[in-house]
DNA sequence: AGAGTAGGTGTACGATGTACACCACGTCAA
DNA sequence: TTGACGTGGTGTACATCGTACACCTACTCT
């Protein structure tokens, strides 16, 4: 006689991707394997086929799913936008664009693994555009020159995606690895140490840098030279 | 009788690492496997665990050997720094930066694939460091605040890896992967539109973004940015 | 009633990273 | 001369990965 089956909810993509995003935050981006999700839904490997194409079309449906989830909406409690000479008010348009950032960033602070996966994608699904549009159409609206935005879109660089590399940060235990090269000395590079003694000067508890205080200079500082270069009436050479 | 040993050049880590930032180079990272490598190598894939300790410790001697390559040496035919007002003569500061930046880019230039190595290493190597060294050990020789000159690298972002993101390029082919995503329509981007119409009346001819001239002006704006933040005797809140 | 389809199953294959035991050689102390 | 030893290449073996393919079930629509 046939086996009962299980009452279990059908599948479907967006199942599959939620489940995927949940695997990936507790278990790391190398957890989120076909067989491991599988077992997460309680569903055979091949079965997460029917809802997505492959795995790479997996991990773009995550990206997908995060920005989607994003939306039109508020951005939660992040800084307001502080401009590097202490302007009280900022314009309208840097309201706009600083949330539309601080949104993506967000999402890089609750998921770690966004980054990593976020570099290795095409970029051209729909929640990708729309973010992109957000903050091109916040840079026309404000009279920026289609010449001007493009050129910002490419000095934002990495803002854009919410991120800053972590450069100078303490990574805290090295022996994880099993690793050939040499271990480098710490007096060869006197920069570096100059700079990381007056950091930790400045913030005496702190074990690494103040990414968000970094980040919101860094946006502020490019947003800046952005409102400049438009006030001048910036166009590109030739 | 025992065959007679082939006549092959002894393996080392330099050896290895030459090899396997060739067969990247023409076969892509997803070629760079052991085995892959090991046959290259005209050698058995656990002979190179003589030399490298694993997987990552190979990725990270890639990235190690094109930087140490790079050495304080010149960089090649690049153009020089132009900064975004167009003064003729730059300081000696901003060549050290622009032209020690330029080096790196030109190795993503050369090497596709070095980017997405970059991404995900830890980036604490010698060469790494080395390559951080002098960047901010030329911020603070020409004035920069240990406080500033520790923002000016965050604000540096992706300029300092050599790259910016190709946001606005068109990537060719859409139809090699299964995807089960919807594709989106243009006429939902507007902004997007407009930028890319303006960018493509500007440059006839090209098939996508001047990826040079971007990177060139984000790195000279920021740049412009950091040397006023400077001569305003900048000092971070609290 | 019969066909078609959407969705879950089971098996199987090739590729990957690497653990482990082994062995050939050169060097050097006894 | 001998034997111990370290260095470096070999061979086998295994778990894990993505996914092709054939199948089977249940539901919908005519």
């Amino acid at each position: 006689m046939p086996r009962a089956i299980a009452a279990r909810a059908p599948l479907s993509r967006d199942v599959v991707l939620t489940a995927a995003v949940a695997l990936a935050d507790e278990r790391g981006l190398e957890g989120v394997s076909m067989r491991h999700l599988a077992d997460a839904l309680g569903v055979v490997p091949m079965a997460l086929y029917k809802h997505v194409g492959d795995k790479e079309d997996l991990l773009d449906g995550m990206v997908e799913h995060l920005l989607t989830g994003l939306g039109v909406g508020r951005t939660t409690g992040h800084q307001a936008d502080r401009t590097a000479d202490h302007t009280p008010k900022p314009l309208p348009w840097r309201e706009a664009v600083t949330s539309t950032i601080h949104g993506v960033r967000a999402l890089h602070r609750s998921h770690p693994w966004f980054r990593r996966v976020l570099e290795t994608r095409q970029l051209r699904t729909p929640a990708v555009l729309a973010h992109m549009e957000r903050l091109t159409s916040a840079f026309l609206a404000a009279g920026f020159t289609p010449d001007l935005t493009h050129h910002v879109m490419h000095l934002l660089g990495n803002r854009i995606w919410g991120f800053s590399p972590e450069l100078f940060n303490e990574t805290g235990g090295p022996p994880t690895r099993r690793s050939t090269a040499p271990t480098p000395d710490p007096t060869d590079y006197p920069g570096i140490l100059a700079v990381a003694a007056d950091s930790r000067a400045r913030r005496p508890t702190a074990t690494s840098c103040d990414e968000d205080g970094e980040f919101d200079f860094a946006l502020a500082t490019i947003l800046d030279a952005a409102e400049r270069l438009q006030r001048s009436g910036w166009s590109s050479p030739r």
